[in-house]
DNA sequence: GCGAACCTTACATTTGCCTTACAGGGTCCG
DNA sequence: CGGACCCTGTAAGGCAAATGTAAGGTTCGC
């Protein structure tokens, strides 16, 4: 689950986008509207957190230009509680919530939650593969009958293979579904995170597997359909 | 148990959720109808009392409103004497009881109580896991056939784990469960919490355990159901 | 068979949780 | 009013899982 996070105080920017990261989403943090832009053109985000009262560029138009290119994006917008006419301006460019300014992060959180959880989003869809389900909204993994206990990073990566079944996944791909733009991995990173995600699967007698693509990429099989 | 106080009178709703805080709740206190709207969006309250008069939005409006969202929290109305009409208004808008104005704080908290104990409510239920009973309408826990002596907090955090048992728990999860939003805690509040609640169980021999996922949250254990 | 790409293992760092100790505040007595 | 508790959050240190890095082995394609 990777978010844009647009917000020019930094040090809000920085403790709230700490939480996030910390309550398991990957977490691009921009300060300015040219940034936020540019970011979201970079990325598919899953959602994107946007400050009102940017310095540059005036936020609305930061989330209708993005909305322009991706309309199914999800937005969060937080302004401050006077600005009642702002949010409305923010609901009818096509923000889907907002929060009030100044909020608890937990409430931000829930309410990134609950915009992914809607039809369309990326949570609460349950994910299969061979003997292989993922319930997105619990974040749990079952192999046949058995619980399987992975990792943040294995959950995420299979999670990322479950939701693009079949298809071919080139590193390139993977390094940015799983990693903020702050934290760049070795290419061996990754190597070495789906070996340990493979061993996992294959431990549990997972009727799917990962396979790879020499020089391209890898890919989750995908028997059913 | 949480929950959510709407009373525009600032000295009233001090001294009245002083006492249900001690008596046991988990209390938000707004003073206004759109922040009760906002609080009611934002969590899940077991219940909510709601003050009529409120200076900015129709008290029953708010109701409604939150109604629509989510029809099971129950309400409680508080009203003056004289307000009869407002009563059957609220109780037609889906309020499940009301207290006339002005009351006993022993009278509201009885009043939750109540509706807390009804079908469906929070309290009146009996949890089990394993061999841990949790009286919820008593709140007193038994271990096989020992009373466990546990403090408030304790309680509480076993109470949410047995509610939600096999479930992971998110420690944000668990802090909005615990903690109203102007007592937030340190993460390490949590840690320490369940660090006692286990060493109380174990040292009764409990046979259901709370478990550990590092970076995602805890669980009860669960070989029932 | 050669090289590049990937796998695999071992190692080091980081991170998150556990644990203990301590301090403030509340409560129940004398 | 004062002291002895208990409850509970904070702080700090340690430990272990998670995860990235590095290094060598293996496989595949040419």
């Amino acid at each position: 689950m990777r978010l844009l996070y647009v917000e020019d105080n930094e040090r809000l920017a920085q403790n709230t986008s700490a939480s996030l990261k910390s309550n398991g989403f990957t977490v691009d943090c921009v300060h300015t509207g040219e940034d936020a832009l540019h970011a979201a053109q970079s990325f598919d985000y899953d959602a994107i957190i946007l400050d009102l009262g940017l310095p540059d560029v005036e936020g609305i138009s930061v989330l209708k230009s993005v909305k322009e290119a991706k309309p199914d994006v999800p937005f969060i917008i937080c302004t401050a509680r006077d600005a009642l006419e702002d949010r409305i301006a923010g609901l009818d460019a096509g923000s889907d919530d907002y929060v009030v300014k100044p909020f608890h992060v937990s409430e931000l959180i829930a309410r990134v939650r609950a915009v992914l959880r809607r039809p369309g989003g990326a949570l609460g869809v349950m994910l299969v593969a061979g003997n292989i389900t993922l319930n997105t909204a619990e974040r749990t993994v079952m192999v046949g009958d058995e619980p399987a206990r992975l990792s943040r990073r294995e959950l995420d990566l299979l999670d990322l293979f479950m939701r693009r079944k079949g298809r071919i996944l080139s590193k390139d791909v993977i390094e940015n579904a799983l990693y903020g733009f702050d934290e760049p991995p070795t290419p061996n990173a990754i190597e070495v995170a789906t070996h340990r995600l493979r061993k996992k699967l294959q431990d549990l007698n997972a009727t799917a597997a990962i396979h790879t693509l020499r020089g391209i990429g890898y890919f989750l099989e995908d028997h059913d359909t």
